[in-house]
DNA sequence: AATATTTGGTTTATTATATAAACTAGTTTA
DNA sequence: TAAACTAGTTTATATAATAAACCAAATATT
C-alpha cells in the first residue's frame, strides 16, 4: 500500500512554499509571493495553515515605514516536510 | 519562478494510480483500489477524471460472469507524468 | 495640498476537488 | 430464496484552492 502524502503538504502553493523555507532560513510575503507567482490573497491563506499547524513562524514587523511578514520554518516543519519527501519517493518512478 | 504542477497528476489518489500504471503495463480496478487504499467511489471518480484527460485507456470486459475493469496508461499519460516528476524535482531538496 | 497609485497585506465569496454515502446490477453462498 | 458479496457508478457533502473585494498606510502625481 502507498504512503499517505500529509495533505496540508500535498498542496502546489504550501509545497512551494516550504521547498522555499526549506532551503533559506528565512523569507518575507513579498519575495514568497514573487517567487511562488501565487496572488497576495492565496499566499496569504495558506501561510496561516502553514502557522496553525506548527510548520512555520510567521513574524510582522516594519522595514522603515512598510510592514514586513517573515516566515521561518519550524523544527516540526522540517521533520513533516522530510517525511512528505520521503513518502513522495513511492510514487516515484525508481 | 517554481514550475506548474499538473493539477490533474498532483492528487494523491490519481498520483497514486499513475504511478502504479507507468510500473505495470495494466491494472484492474480491483487491483488498484486493494494498492491505493482508496474507496471504490473515490477511485471510479479519479480513474473517470483521467481517462478523460487522456492519460489512460479503460477496459471493460468479463472474466468468467464477473464483471472486469482495465486500466493502461497512454503515451499521453507517460509523458504528462514524466513531465510533472521533473517539475516536482524543483519543489525537493536537491 | 489634494488626489491617485502602489504596497502589503486580510477577509470574504466562489469555484473546484476530494471523499464518502447511497445506490445499481449482477453473482455466489447458505 | 434470501442474504451477503463483488464490482462498480452516481450523487451529495465537506474541504480546499483561488479570485475578487476590501483595508490601511505610504508614496507619487498634478
Amino acid at each position: 500500500m502507498l504512503p499517505e502524502l500529509d495533505p496540508l503538504l500535498h498542496s502546489q502553493l504550501r509545497l512551494a512554499v516550504m521547498s522555499i523555507l526549506i532551503g533559506s532560513p528565512e523569507a518575507d510575503f513579498v519575495y514568497l509571493r514573487k517567487t511562488t507567482g501565487a496572488t497576495a490573497g492565496n499566499l496569504s491563506v495558506q501561510i496561516e495553515k502553514l502557522r496553525e499547524a506548527g510548520y512555520i513562524t510567521v513574524e510582522k514587523s516594519f522595514r522603515g515605514k512598510m510592514p514586513r511578514t517573515t516566515c521561518r520554518i519550524t523544527p516540526t516543519g522540517i521533520k513533516a516536510f522530510e517525511t512528505y519527501v520521503e513518502a513522495l519517493q513511492d510514487y516515484l518512478p525508481k
